[in-house]
DNA sequence: CTCGAGTGCAACTTTCTGGTTGCATGATTT
DNA sequence: AAATCATGCAACCAGAAAGTTGCACTCGAG
């Protein structure tokens, strides 16, 4: 019981080389760890462990093609996460749920370079 | 430039023990790291060691009151999480936009023990 | 001032993680 | 069948993380 999905998937995504690759994946499409590997700075076995580290989170799919190996992002379970995010803050207040509308009204309006503007000042105070 | 926001965040996240802690704090209110680890089976080191990360990612503050110092929960930060978590998934289609809206009218209605139904098996052969 | 409760610091051990290298295995093409 | 290209496996290493123990320090109450 020690290791559950949660553990998995922030694990997973506490690595910044690991998000970039889940990234590259969402964005380009399927690609081989060899060919990952080629455009970073990391040897084709350290782009695998990676992928595998994905794969076991649920985060990434390999699929066989002949002699290759096509690895797919799957951030279907990246939902997982999402859940334990409302979940958790719920219990402090409404603050998040205008969060969550103004992000999916952002992406709505499809504004990629503008990664929504957090008001954390204005609640810095709020537990004491 | 190594370490973001995202990387500890994530980071903290990623331990269950910490997550717990988190959940205590946000639960329970402000707690000392004694209080805390009188109740795991942890050392009140290991605790500390805990709340220090939480505190690097900016999820937990410490206030000292007299002798004692309180560790209160600032959730705030977990805005940064559903930010990268919404622009990543920007990417990938709509579905992500009805579980955000399930997620909101699940928590308006306060039903703590029903953690959001999430259907992957839908859409798991949505990216080959 | 002295005692007790609580915190802070430091050293140390063990395990996990990210990364490397070298070689073996398996599939494609000629 | 042989050469080739990609993947798979295993050993190995350095550094970080999780946790422990021991002791010093500090604050508050008598």
């Amino acid at each position: 019981m020690s290791t559950s999905a949660l553990d998995d998937l922030f694990g997973a995504l506490a690595d910044p080389t690991r998000r970039a690759l889940l990234d590259r994946l969402m964005h380009d499409g399927p690609r081989t760890a060899t060919v990952l590997a080629a455009d970073s700075t990391l040897t084709r076995q350290a782009v695998v462990k990676h992928l595998q580290v994905l794969t076991t989170a649920g985060l990434a799919a390999p699929k066989r093609s002949g002699r290759e190996v096509l690895y797919a992002a799957t951030p279907e379970r990246l939902a997982i996460v999402l859940a334990w995010l409302t979940e958790s803050s719920a219990l402090w207040d409404r603050r998040i749920e205008r969060l969550v509308e103004r992000a999916s009204s952002q992406r709505a309006s499809s504004q990629p370079t503008t990664p929504i503007v957090i008001d954390t000042s204005r609640t810095a105070q709020a537990t004491g």
